[in-house]
This record gives C-alpha cells, sequence and structure tokens, in this order.
DNA sequence: TGTACATCAGTGAACGCGCGTTCACTGATGTAC
DNA sequence: TGTACATCAGTGAACGCGCGTTCACTGATGTAC
C-alpha cells in the first residue's frame, strides 16, 4: 500500500473543491480539465484516476455544497443578531440575501451560479440541484406561521423563489449600486411579509 | 446592386433569430456558428459577412427580444380576462408566470433563460440585459398603488425578481409537477399582496 | 534500524475532434445598353 | 424586350487552437524482511 488510505480520498477531495469554484466564476463549459488540475495542484492526466468524465466531477461539484450545513457555510456572513429570538430561517434569510454572499463568488450558493447551466444538464446533476431547492424551501417553511400546510408550503417556495431569484438577477448586472437595491429591496419585502412566527418580528 | 436592398437586413435578422432561439435552448458557449448558419438556412462561411465576432451576434440576440413589446411577444398566452379593469402589470405578471411561456423555450424570456450565462458575460451584453430587466420593472411599477415612490420602487423590484427567480428555477427541476407548483405559488403570492391599484383586484 | 521491492497516484506527450475564423471562389441578381 | 456585365451575398475547403480523453511511464511511498 504505497500512499495512506486517505491520501486519494483528499486529493479527489481537492478536485472537487477546485472544480466548484471555477464552476461557480464561469460555468461548466467554460472551464477545462486542465484549469481545474492546475488549480489543485495536479496535472492533466492524473484525472482520470478520480473520474470517469467531466460530468461526473459535475455532478460532485453541485452536491459538495449541499453536503456542508447550511448554516456552517453562512456562519461567517450572519448579521449580528445572535441571541435574538430570530427563527433559523430569518438567519438563512438575512445571511443568503447579504451583500457579502452577493460578492463572494467562489463560496456563493449554486443556486445563485448556475441555473442556467443546471437547466441544461443531465438529470443526475438536476436532481441534485432539486434537492438543494427543496431543502432551503424546507427551513423558510419552519419560520412560518402554521396556517393551513399548502397555504405554508406555497409561501415558502414563493419566498424561496425571491431568495434566489433576486441574488441571481442581481449578479447579471454590471452597477453595483442597482444590484445591492435590488438585493435590498427583495429583503425588505420579504422580512416585511405577514407571514412569519411571532416571535421573530 | 446584384441585391434588393433589403436583401442582406432580412438575412441577417434570420440568423439573429436562430441564434435567440439556440442560445436560449443551450446557452452561449453550446452553440456553434455552424449551427446557428445552417438553422437560417445558410453555411458557416457567411457568418462574417455579418457580423465581425460571435461575441456580436450574442449582444443582438440578447437585444432582439427588447425590440419587440412585451405585450406583443405575450399576446398569446394572456389569461382570459380581456376586457376586464385589470392593470397592464397584471396581464404582464399573468402571461410571465403561465405554463405555456414556462413550456415556450424557445419563445421565453431570456431574463429566465440566460443569466448565468450573462453574468460572464461582457459589459454590452449585461447592459443590454439591464435594460430588460428595469423594461420590465417599470411596469409592475406602474400597477403598485402610490405610497411613497421608493416603496414602490423597491416592492416592483422585488416583484421582478420573484418572476424571474421563480420561472429561472422552476426551469432546472426535471420535475414538472414541482416546477408548475413553484410557478403557481410564485404568481397567486404575487397577486394576493396588497400593494396593487384598487381597482385590478 | 536499514534496504529492496511492489504498488499505484500522478505525469506529460499524444490522439482525434469540433470550434471560431479566414479566404479564394461562385453564381444569382439588378442594371446599362 | 434581350443580352452582357459588374456586384457582392453566400460557399466550402482550410487554418490553428484548445478541448476531453488515452496511455505508457515515473517516482514517492508503506511494507516485508
Amino acid at each position: 500500500m504505497p500512499y495512506r488510505p486517505e491520501h486519494k480520498q483528499e486529493t479527489r477531495e481537492r478536485i472537487v473543491e477546485s472544480a466548484r469554484q471555477l464552476f461557480n466564476r464561469r460555468g461548466f463549459s467554460d472551464v477545462s480539465i486542465d484549469e481545474i488540475m492546475s488549480d489543485a495542484g495536479l496535472t492533466r492526466g492524473g484525472f482520470y484516476n478520480h473520474f470517469d468524465t467531466k460530468d461526473e466531477l459535475y455532478c460532485e461539484a453541485v452536491a459538495a455544497y449541499t453536503q456542508c450545513n447550511p448554516t456552517d457555510r453562512w456562519d461567517g456572513v450572519t448579521f449580528d443578531m445572535n441571541g435574538s429570538g430570530r427563527t433559523l430561517a430569518h438567519e438563512l434569510i438575512n445571511a443568503y440575501l447579504s451583500s457579502e454572499h452577493l460578492g463572494d463568488i467562489d463560496g456563493q450558493c449554486p443556486m445563485i451560479s448556475l441555473p442556467s447551466d443546471v437547466a441544461r444538464a443531465g438529470p443526475e446533476v438536476r436532481s441534485v440541484y432539486q434537492r438543494l431547492l427543496q431543502g432551503m424551501g424546507s427551513m423558510i417553511e419552519e419560520g412560518l406561521k402554521s396556517e393551513n400546510a399548502q397555504t405554508r408550503r406555497r409561501t415558502a417556495l414563493a419566498i424561496t423563489a425571491l431568495c434566489i431569484g433576486s441574488m441571481v438577477v442581481a449578479r447579471t448586472v454590471d452597477d453595483e449600486e442597482f444590484a445591492n437595491e435590488m438585493r435590498e429591496a427583495s429583503r425588505q419585502f420579504i422580512l416585511n411579509q405577514d407571514v412569519w412566527k411571532p416571535d421573530t418580528t
């Protein structure tokens, strides 16, 4: 056994992390395997020791985001309201719609950076993406005051779409001021809705 | 003068229209000039009689959508509520968030099909895109009841982000039922807001 | 503790292919007579 | 009305390049003795 058993796994994770960041920045098609491998401190040829095809890496890179707890990921960027009675849903929304998250292209949620790419991708990637989406929807739903279940679910879906949509749109424009106006308008709009659990307002 | 003076312009428009549809379907990078030209009934070489680079065509293809009146474009898919007191904003939202618009990949608004591509594109494309965005925001703002101007503008921006976002997200998932749930939940959420001009409810 | 060895993660040259772009040409067309 | 011609939109072979993928190899490593 020439290398420690964890060695190969660690290299693989390094490749996935490089890929995730590069895909976030420039999409799937415009990033080459050469670039990913060299970003991970390796050379082209080794890639196929770890993956069968570039598509397989694409799935893993999108899934990689799911595997971290979202609160871990956004811990550094939550607003300073800790210790208050706010729900997880509020923390999530404030962090998700923060200017830090908008600027953090490498660390950004792939639902913001990759929706068009995923819409054209194969069923594996798309189902990974849908799981992310439903996870976010569930977290938001938990913060809503209890009316009938269908209303809650629908409201949660709409708010999820608004969180993602405003950030997607904000990322497309060059005009940074307009981008932040869009982001902040959406954040206020969501928080001002009369749908949240009473202890969160 | 070997051809009618409009001849070249017509060919050019045919190329732009083919490009717009193919980009909508598969994005900028994954569509080749060969495909576009052959879709327009032409061959590769002629492309450079009309455009200097592929990027120039990209700008025109996104802009092409702006040049039609949005109400013209969506006329065929508006809900059957004509003659009622509904505002243009309501018509727009119902058409934009219709299942017809979700399914019409070729004719779909480029803000839905291309946000990730545009986020990575050059400043020309991005500014064309921003104009589309602001146009939609203005149309929605006209349907809002008059409070102070800033509140109106912010509300309009959030609703714009939700219209686009829910459709972007709905397009990414394979599960058609979930996609339509997302779309319909967002549509209801928007129309149920207590922000619209009284004559529209 | 020191050495010889088998393993396999990583290397880098090479492949075939499709791309954006170029260019010498062709032939359909409107015009001049 | 008929013909000869100049124009230029459109053709298709060719280019150089970068891509995803393959493969014979190398050399760092943990293990056996």
